[in-house]
DNA sequence: GTTTTTCTGGACAGGTGTGTCCATTCATGC
DNA sequence: GCATGAATGGACACACCTGTCCAGAAAAAC
């Protein structure tokens, strides 16, 4: 076969698991490729001759690592579960003035794409179309989400009922913005939410959060 | 080959194109097929031999039909073009008395699956991921969509700036919607929003919008 | 320096997908 | 009743993907 070999993909930080012999990839390495492959082009062209070439190594690679290709997919599944459900999670049990700090919070976990993954997000979801167990994840994973939300403003005097119409207001247009906007780069995006942020903090408090929907709006609109 | 053969379908209204000789399937066959599993399935499973089979056809009578796979595509995506799309820009155009009514209009799109079809806005919105053509399609699809909200709320007296916030919180809290939850039963969704529409005509007209995405948000949460 | 363990390359078998060619079938017009 | 043309079935060539097996290279352990 007279095809180039494409340089081998070394890891850069050997902090973790040094007892490896003959290191050429790790574990982590077909998973931060299998990420970006199913974020980019989606869980039906997640696939091992694909990832072993790109990854200049052979396919048996990658039977070393994983007992086959569900495998892999279930640990890629794992990993979103821990880290965009849990990051709304926990920003929204943060310590608050008042509810609009609150919402304030819960917007930040859009900010850093390291605490929540969007591609991430809406790759498993479109996943979840074609797969009946993720299909429970994900909806788990909402319900989870929105309980959150709801709670966040049941804390600061909200009854019941008027705290699940603020969650899933606030989360269907967080979910929608990143459906639309989902290509826009990443730079624009946090400029935006980090205008709002400033902006924000600087007003009078208001006794509602329609006005921080106002300001989520006009900080995420197209116009400067 | 043992397999048994499937029943051929057979069309059910011949209204149209009489004049083809021994009729087994049409185009609109392959189409209507070929939407189910785009929507369902996804644009990578969306295969000639396995659309096929589905209809108890042989491959060879897909390539009368169509030029070849891309070919079925392009059709797809010109039918949801002028579906969708048309739908929200002339729902937005309506004659309404005031912005609440406007709104209201706005809502009837998502009512009927036949004027808006979500399922597949969505198939085609994971699609535009893995395709540049197709993104470019559906980028300027929303652009459209925004642009007609935008014009609905200006011509109730809102300023563009105003009026482009509403729309894009209008809008992005729709699509939200649609993609949490995409695979509620249709009728659970349909009840909630003929009881928005008649509890929102029994009420006093307010003079923001906000008040109707509060009704909105009652509508569809998901406790009765 | 040898042995052991870890990891990779290449080949095999089986499955599925595409596009094309051509003989065949069936409704229609004559 | 027969010729015409629309529509289909079946076969060919080619390509891609999966999972498995086993020999062998390279680091680690001794």
């Amino acid at each position: 076969m007279a095809q180039s070999r494409t340089p081998v993909l070394h890891r850069d930080d050997p902090e973790k698991d040094p007892l490896v012999g003959h290191v050429k990839v790790t574990r982590e390495d077909w998973l931060n490729l299998a990420r970006n492959v199913l974020v980019q082009e989606g869980v039906g062209e997640l696939k091992i001759l694909s990832l072993s070439t790109r990854m200049g190594v052979s396919r048996s690679s990658f039977y070393w690592y994983f007992k086959n290709r569900a495998d892999l997919l279930a640990a890629l599944l794992d990993e979103w579960e821990a880290r965009n459900t849990r990051t709304i999670v926990t920003h929204c049990e943060m310590p608050a003035d008042d509810i609009n700090a609150a919402v304030c919070n819960f917007f930040r976990c859009f900010v850093d794409p390291a605490l929540f993954d969007r591609g991430l997000d809406f790759a498993v979801r479109d996943w979840a179309r074609r797969d009946v167990q993720v299909n429970q994840r994900i909806e788990a994973a909402d319900a989870q989400r929105l309980e959150a939300i709801s709670a966040m403003f049941a804390r600061f005097g909200y009854d019941a009922y008027d705290a699940d119409i603020r969650a899933r207001i606030l989360y269907f247009m967080q979910i929608g913005y990143h459906a639309v906007e989902l290509r826009e780069p990443m730079e624009v995006r946090m400029s935006r939410l980090e205008g709002f942020l400033r902006g924000f903090t600087g007003r009078e408090p208001t006794e509602d959060t329609i006005e921080a929907f106002r300001v989520f709006a006009m900080a995420t609109e197209a116009r400067p």
